[in-house]
DNA sequence: AAAACTAATTGATAATTATCAATTGACTAT
DNA sequence: ATAGTCAATTGATAATTATCAATTAGTTTT
C-alpha cells in the first residue's frame, strides 16, 4: 500500500542552499558554512495521494517540509469517525513535535501527490547548537503552527455550515493565484468542518449550481466575488 | 478599569529558582548561574477577573507565565461576537508569540483573579543565547501550545452541543483534584464551544437538574461518573 | 433594604443540520 | 465496452440548535 518513493538524498545540504522554497522553509537563514555541519542525509520523497507520511504515536525521528501538494493531519475518534486537525501546504513543516523527542501527534496523510523533504531531528539539533541562524526560523515555525491553529479555529468553527464551507474554499483558494485548487472529498470537507458528508455535499452542490464554484476532477475554481 | 497590580519585582531571578511552579514553567532546567545572566526585571502581577493582560495587535514585548487563576484568549469577530480560542491555566505560557518579534495574536483576559510573572523577551533571548538549558523548555512550550490547540479542536468541536459542554466540564475539572473548578459564564461557554448563550444555559441547567453538576457562585463540582 | 443592573433560565417557534435511504455519476479493472 | 466499486447527490424526516421574547435569579449600588 505504501508508495512513498525516494527521489533524492544528499548529505551536504548543497541542494537545500538552492532550494526553490527555501525562503518559506526552515533553512531560510542558513549559509554555506552551516550546511557543512550536516552529518545525516536529508531525503526528498514523493508520497502518493492517500498514503501516510507518518502515524500518530509513532516515535518521531523526522521533521518534514512540504515542497508541493497537500497533507492532512488526522485524528481518529473512538467511534471510527475522524477529524482533520489541520491542512499543510507547501512551505509548512510537518511533525515538528519530533523536536520535542515525543511521538507524532497525528496521522499525516497525503491528499494529493506530495513532495516532502525529510529532515532528521539530529540535523536540526546539530544546526541549532552550532549556528545561531536556525533559532529564528524555528521560533517562526512554531508560531506559524500556533497562528494556523487559531485561524483554523476561528474561521472554520464560526457560523453555520454554509459560511464554514465558504471560508474553507477561500482558505484553499488562498494559495493559488490562478484561483484553482485541489478540492477535498465531501467526506474530508465534513471532517474538516465538523459537519456530515451529506451536508458538505449539499452545500458544495449548491455552490456549483449557483456558479460560485467550478469543478473538473478534483480541481476547483471559485468566484471570490460571490462569497 | 485596569486593575493590574505589581506584587513583586526582582532582577536576579533568585525567586525563579525557588518558584513553586517552576517545574511547570519555562525556567525548569535553569541553574543558579543562568539566573545571574538576567539584566531585566521579572515582575509578578495580579490581574483582577475581567481585566486584560494584553491586547491583540499590540507589539509583544513580554511573555507571561500563569501562576494561578485562568486566562481566556479571545478573538473578536466583525459582528461584535467573540470566540474564545483557548484557556490558559497555571503553568501555561501566554503571549509566546512575543518571541517572534510580532504582535500579540489575541486579547488575553483574566477569568478569575490571576497571578502571572511577566518576562521580557530580551531575558529569554539572553538566556537562550548564553545557556543551552532554555531551548528544551521553549520547544516543549511551543509543542504544548500545539497539542493544546489540537485537543481543543478535537474535544470541543466534535459531537453535538451536549457532548461538547460535557467535554468542556471534564476539561475544566481536569486540573483540580478535588473536582471543583471555576465555571465560566454561559456566554463564555458559548464562545468556547461555538454555540449560543441560550443553548449553553439550557445544557448547564439540565446537568444541574440531573445532579451531574453542583454550582455555588462560580465554583462548580461535577460527578465524573455521570458523563 | 430597595433599586438598578446583569446573568441565567425558560418558552415558543423557525431555521439548520443529522440521519436514513435511495439514486446517480465517475472511475477502475477486467 | 461492461461490470463492479466508490463518491457524490438528492429526498424525506427527525433531531438539534438558533432566534426572539419574556421571566427569574443573583449581584451591586445607593
Amino acid at each position: 500500500m505504501k508508495s512513498i518513493t525516494i527521489k533524492q538524498a544528499w548529505d551536504g545540504g548543497e541542494k537545500c542552499l538552492h532550494c526553490s522554497i527555501r525562503n518559506l522553509a526552515l533553512f531560510a537563514d542558513l549559509e554555506q558554512d552551516d550546511f557543512n555541519l550536516l552529518h545525516q542525509p536529508i531525503n526528498e520523497y514523493t508520497i502518493s495521494a492517500g498514503d501516510e507520511l507518518y502515524t500518530e504515536k509513532d516515535t518521531a525521528h523526522f521533521v518534514f517540509t512540504i515542497r508541493s501538494g497537500m497533507i492532512k493531519l488526522v485524528h481518529y475518534l473512538e467511534n471510527g469517525n475522524y477529524r482533520i486537525v489541520r491542512l499543510l501546504r507547501p512551505g509548512d513543516l510537518a511533525g515538528i513535535e519530533a523536536l520535542n523527542g515525543s511521538t507524532y501527534l497525528h496521522h499525516a496523510i497525503a491528499l494529493q501527490n506530495t513532495d516532502v523533504c525529510r529532515i532528521p531531528v539530529e540535523v536540526i539539533e546539530q544546526l541549532n547548537s552550532n549556528t545561531p541562524h536556525l533559532y529564528k526560523q524555528l521560533t517562526a515555525s512554531w508560531q506559524k503552527v500556533q497562528s494556523d491553529a487559531d485561524v483554523w479555529l476561528v474561521e472554520l468553527t464560526v457560523g453555520n455550515s454554509k459560511q464554514r464551507v465558504a471560508n474553507l474554499l477561500l482558505y484553499l483558494a488562498d494559495f493559488s493565484e490562478e484561483g484553482s485548487f485541489y478540492l477535498p472529498t465531501r467526506e474530508d470537507i465534513g471532517a474538516l468542518l465538523g459537519i456530515t458528508t451529506e451536508t458538505a455535499s449539499r452545500i458544495i452542490a449548491e455552490f456549483k449550481r449557483l456558479g460560485f464554484l467550478l469543478i473538473e476532477r478534483q480541481v476547483a475554481k471559485i468566484d471570490k466575488s460571490k462569497f
